[in-house]
DNA sequence: TTGTTTCATTGCAATATTACGATGAATTAA
DNA sequence: TTAATTCATCGTAATATTGCAATGAAACAA
């Protein structure tokens, strides 16, 4: 039906989907990887760096804002976006948790 | 348009974010996760462990296959899947390569 | 004040995803 | 052969996502 019924699932599963569905889009990740490069960012770079629209990159960046992935102060009539650092690695934990799961020679089975 | 615009990312972004997309719903994530714990699997297991239907569950099957993260034997009328281990770590790196970004201390700006 | 800049929000069209009933294909059992 | 089992595929409905033009809101400049 177009709608994920994540009550099935663990709140693990569901926590690590909902951080792989923010990274399941090119300028989402092109922007992450914008502001891991650049110290200072503001939306207009992103837009420029970025062949979409402003109101795609601003929606984009809401995404990722709403994860807390990233945070944004106001600087007069700019937007200045960075990483959040602290949130950055909890999310990396949880995904590298799942990501570092062992294979046992037997399971190659097929 | 409910299109990503593909060819104006490059070659790692777009492979970064199409890995993600497979991980972003919970089902793909329980199904990863039990072919992980057990050694040997056939969907009809998969389908009693989560709680879709067996259409649905073929469905999310056929994309983790298509990336090459699960392989397939048939074993008579059933279907044995696993992981591919070797798929996995590659994907793993590419992935490990994206979430291991330092973020500089100047970088914490906002 | 008025205009300019910058980014957010709204509204909508196009497309993608999710879920499942019905059905089909392949194998096994009787 | 016929029936049963198992999984894939088809078709379709419901919902989500993506992208952008138009517009709004806030701060600054003149």
């Amino acid at each position: 039906m177009g709608i994920s019924k994540t009550e099935i699932f663990t709140d693990q599963q569901n926590e690590i989907s909902v951080f792989a569905k923010v990274f399941g889009h090119p300028a989402r990740v092109a922007i992450l990887q914008h502001l891991f490069k650049i110290d200072t960012c503001v939306c207009g770079d992103l837009v420029n760096e970025i062949g979409l629209a402003q109101p795609t990159i601003s929606q984009h960046l809401k995404e990722l804002k709403h994860l807390g992935l990233i945070k944004g102060s106001i600087e007069g009539t700019r937007v200045c976006y960075c990483i959040d650092a602290d949130n950055w690695t909890k999310m990396k934990h949880i995904m590298q948790e799942f990501l570092d799961q062992d294979v046992s020679a037997k399971a190659d089975c097929c």
